[in-house]
RNA sequence: GGGGGUGUAGCUCAGUUGGUUAGAGCGAUCGCCUGUCACGCGAUAGGUCGAGGGUUCGAGUCCCUUCACUCCCGCCA
């Protein structure tokens, strides 16, 4: 017989009844009715209801047990009485009757109960981590986790996909993110690099031949944490494909996405067949590049019907001729919410840094009018044309934002978000898939004035590229891509340029010099001169999947060990000072500190 | 780097207009209880009200500074 069990604790079931029986795991949770004492056993499987009574000469030794002992209970399966019988536990027809027992693990006081739905402050969670992770929903959310990325795995291989691993030690390199940097023994004054993502790797592995690749991919960055972003380190799943095309890539990903989709949630997808916006038009029409498709509202430019004589809107009409545009959005039959619903958007938006949002209702008695703080400023017919524009109806409220481009974008973009929420328009059960694509190669930086890369640098300019036109580069668009599910951003990715001039080109555009790309991406700018296949992927977040998946709003849900929002790893104490010696074999000395 | 929120018992929280000895539930300890499954009942212990300074006869409560956690902006090719 084995030493510590022979059933887990969610295997016992009526039909071993009468068996003998060794199960291990944890104190649940005691019910103690002094010459009676129910014990619900918990290890990862289940929960079994285990019960000695004070005939047993160890009652009272087992009665002062700690929750969160763990324990090897002998005894017997035995049959609940009709009325003790348990629906919420799979093992709810039976219990074990305890003979004997062993304690394998004591336990002091608890800083945190475990049997508990209460929430608990962070900090507490990730000190005793270990202690959280036994909880219900997120011990589910992780075994949740493993299996999305066996599946993906799995799926991947069948794919014909080949998963290989790339160094973690690498260069730093000078676009994107902060590296994290490690310094060298071995050459002093240097330092690696841990990679952002595996993106010149990938490449490479294409250039070697090896035709489709993916891998599990930690990436690290050194930028600040939010909600759906864990400081430092996270995962994605990276592939790459040679001789391909972008419906190539979008079609081994969608396909996956769905199967993953399927397979773990029981929420609808909008879209088996994602739609495909492009930059220019998310931008216009959800004031962002990484919309929720959930949200029916749709942003409209209105900024040509304010050059009208019958608009008398005097003080947008005088920002317009300044450079800025008029964009609204629009809300269905909306005629009857109260005047507090809109002045509370309005102030709301002005709350969020913007200079509020005017708006009106479109009425009709005997003519059409607009009704609200600015409805007297639009004739009749200005109003007619407004509704063609924005497919607005009677009834329906416009709201207005004016400013600069980039401002009206960001808060109509999140005041698209707010609106829908107060109107109940999102629904949860729903997942909206979408790809945006034709992204800019290029951006102006609003500070330096200077151009550079709005993304990834090694992305294929679109167009025929013999007869490519680098005169305006802020007109060029790439073969880039995002995709985009509920509002989050699970990804991005790329045809590559694989053609070395054309490189240096583009990389000349944004101010490096041919010294600086051969310095700078040495082993890709050389490899790609020996040969290289045309190719391209993507690599979707795994994090930000399943915590899609588990339904939970926090990265820190879904991954065990996460560190703080200042990057602390309040379990291990991590990062933590080095000694004198270390520093001294690493030949570095710290600044004394304020 | 900036803005918001939070900080009171081991945990989750309440604490009125500034006013007596700062409370509750869970947990812990002790006692009672043989069918519970959030078992029940009784008692006890447990507090630098995040820290420091100020206003006041008097501060958990008001003011200033600061720290921690968190959400957001910046940042994230």
């Amino acid at each position: 017989m084995k030493k510590y069990r022979t059933h887990n604790c969610n295997d016992l079931r009526k039909s071993l009844v009468g068996q003998s029986v060794k199960i291990s795991g944890w104190i649940n949770k005691k019910r103690d009715h002094g010459n009676l004492l129910f014990i619900d056993l918990r290890d990862n499987y289940g929960i079994t209801q285990c019960i000695i009574d004070k005939d047993n000469l160890r009652f009272t030794e087992l009665e002062k047990m700690q929750l969160e002992t763990v324990v090897k209970i002998e005894g017997e399966v035995v049959n609940r009485s009709k009325e003790t019988i348990n629906k919420d536990i799979e093992t709810g027809e039976i219990e074990v009757s305890i003979k004997n027992f062993e304690v394998l693990g004591t336990c002091k006081e608890l800083p945190l109960p475990v049997f508990s739905d209460q929430e608990y402050s962070e900090e507490i969670r990730l000190k005793y981590r270990f202690l959280d992770l036994r909880r219900k929903k997120i011990h589910q959310n992780i075994i949740l986790r493993s299996k999305v990325i066996s599946f993906i795995r799995s799926e991947m291989n069948k794919l014909g996909f080949l998963e290989f691993q790339t160094p973690i030690l690498t260069s730093s390199s000078p676009e994107g993110a902060r590296d994290f940097l490690v310094p060298s023994r071995l050459n002093p004054g240097k330092f690696y690099a841990l990679p952002q993502a595996p993106q010149q790797f990938k490449q490479l592995i294409m250039v070697s031949g090896f035709d489709k690749y993916f891998q599990i991919a930690p990436c690290f960055r050194d930028e600040d944490a939010r909600a759906d972003r864990s400081p430092g380190e996270f995962y994605q799943l990276d592939l790459e494909m040679s001789f391909v095309e972008q419906e190539d890539v979008f079609d081994v990903v969608e396909k996956l996405m769905v199967k993953v989709f399927k397979n773990f949630s029981n929420k609808n997808l909008l879209f088996e067949s994602f739609p495909k916006i492009t930059y220019s038009d998310a931008m216009l029409k959800y004031g962002t590049d990484k919309p929720d498709l959930r949200n029916p509202l749709i942003i409209s430019d209105l900024t040509k019907l304010f050059n009208r004589d019958d608009i008398s809107f005097k003080i947008f009409k005088d920002l317009i001729k300044k450079g800025s545009i008029v964009r609204s959005i629009i809300t269905k039959n909306t005629k009857d919410k109260p005047r507090s619903f809109f002045d509370g958007i309005d102030k709301w938006a002005k709350e969020q840094g913007s200079s509020g949002l005017a708006y009106f209702t479109i009425e009709k008695n005997d003519k059409i009018l607009g009704k609200g703080p600015v409805g007297k400023f639009f004739s009749e017919e200005s109003l007619v044309e407004l509704m063609k524009l924005t497919k607005a109806e009677i009834g329906d409220t416009v709201f207005l934002s004016c400013g600069k481009q980039n401002e009206v974008e960001k808060i109509l973009s999140i005041a698209r978000t707010k609106i829908a929420q107060d109107l109940g328009l999102i629904r949860e059960e729903n997942f909206a898939f979408c790809w945006i694509v034709d992204y800019p190669i290029f951006e102006l930086d609003e500070i330096t004035k200077k151009i550079k890369f709005s993304h990834n640098p090694f992305s294929m300019p679109q167009g025929d590229i013999d007869k490519l036109d680098l005169s305006n580069p802020l007109s060029l668009k790439a073969y880039q891509y995002d995709i985009v599910c509920n509002g989050i951003e699970l990804s991005s990715g790329a045809i590559r340029n694989h053609i070395p001039d054309l490189m240096y080109k583009l990389f000349d555009i944004a101010g490096y010099s041919k010294q600086d790309v051969d310095q700078k991406f040495s082993g890709m700018i050389n490899a790609l001169s020996y040969g290289a296949p045309p190719h391209g992927g993507i690599a979707p977040g795994i994090d930000r999947i399943v915590m899609l998946l588990a339904d939970e709003k926090n990265i820190r849900e879904v991954t065990m060990f996460p560190m703080n929002q200042n990057a602390q790893d309040l379990m291990m104490n991590a990062p933590s000072e080095i000694s004198e010696n270390q520093l001294k074999e690493l030949n570095l000395s710290l600044k004394a500190k304020k």
